[in-house]
DNA sequence: AACGTAGCGGAGGGGTGCCTCCGGTTGCAA
DNA sequence: TTGCAACCGGAGGCACCCCTCCGCTACGTT
């Protein structure tokens, strides 16, 4: 399968020597940190200042800058991806939802970083297909079970919850509000309360 | 009050002489188009040559990077303000959505504006007031009428929508169908169809 | 322990953007 | 028409960033 193969291939990437390895997770690491602060325009040489590493070996891992975008977003979406599987015995409404809020978890702070990626990357698009293969099935279970509405598709979902989530909360507390309600809106009209 | 005169201050700062007013008029359209294009970091040189003008000149009109970000808000401002006002003889439950129609083209593109100016800009409180002020009452006005939930304060409604339209969607109906799925949420319980 | 090599760091050239400053230009009031 | 004040443009200094290159370091193997 491609995109198996996509995620696998920038996973294999990785140095082998330990000191190699050492500094290509602290870069991947500190690129998490440094694009959730100042988003995809952030300097690459502050990463590799705030990796405590030469801006030399972050070229030697990431010859273009797309490489680190994808490698960090290939990581985030691996632990996403593997977090459906979890979920497979709870009610079909209540694992849509508590997927929906690990999603959340994750768009957040990467929201700039699709939104570089989304042009020219053939990585991100595997990645795109590896969240989809995991959260599509959820919601159709809750579909099936009549507990969403059914005009609504996935990509629907993904992008009433990743935008609402984009901007930053100051208090959870209505964080959780807003989505309370878009969910509400999620759900199948014959179920609502 | 003071939101008012925020507003005025900076209308207030617009030059006299017909050529200074021609390059003022020509930045705020070429930085309505260019930030609209590349995000709130945008190259001021960028504007200052669309707007086919001196970089000094920019720098006359908007010495801080700030000022020039303030005018161009207010000018979406003040339009989007002076919108609400159409739609006070709507049913209650259409003029709130009509209304959130526009609130959402002004937020489409303006949305790293807003980012940069939420956190230290006074003319910025002023803004989010005016609209507030224009948007609340519909809210409100729903929400008597038994049309809109009663929980949802004005504040959750505008993250809802505007988080949603953050992102471009490649189809305008898509855009309607996640649209009508929030506000499907927004409905109150007991009016749901 | 000794060695070959993968890996390291950062100096430096080229580019771009920010902002200041000042000699030249032009609208407009008299 | 004239004069002057307001206004103009862009050169240039400074800062930061991108990316390459090469002499040095230290890992892992034998």
């Amino acid at each position: 399968m491609a995109s198996a193969d996509q995620l696998g291939e920038v996973f294999a990437r990785r140095p082998k020597r330990a000191d190699a390895r050492r500094n290509y997770d602290a870069l991947i690491a500190a690129a998490q940190e440094v694009f959730g602060e100042c988003g995809a325009g952030a300097s690459l040489e502050e990463i590799a200042r705030r990796a405590g590493v030469g801006i030399g070996t972050l070229y030697r891992n990431f010859p273009k800058r797309l490489d680190l975008f994808e490698a960090v977003y290939v990581e985030e979406v691996r632990a996403l991806s593997a977090s459906a599987a979890d979920l497979a015995d709870r009610p079909p409404w209540d694992a849509l939802v508590a997927w929906l809020h690990r999603f959340v978890a994750y768009v957040g702070t990467k929201r700039a970083l699709a939104e570089e990626l989304v042009h020219d990357s053939e990585v991100f698009r595997s990645c795109r297909t590896e969240i989809y293969a995991a959260g599509e099935p959820l919601l159709r279970r809750a579909q099936e079970a009549g507990a969403a509405r059914p005009d609504a598709t996935f990509d629907d979902v993904v992008r009433l919850v990743s935008g609402i989530m984009a901007y930053q909360f100051p208090e959870p507390a209505q964080r959780d509000r807003v989505l309370a309600i878009a969910l509400d809106g999620l759900r199948h009209p014959a179920a609502q309360r």
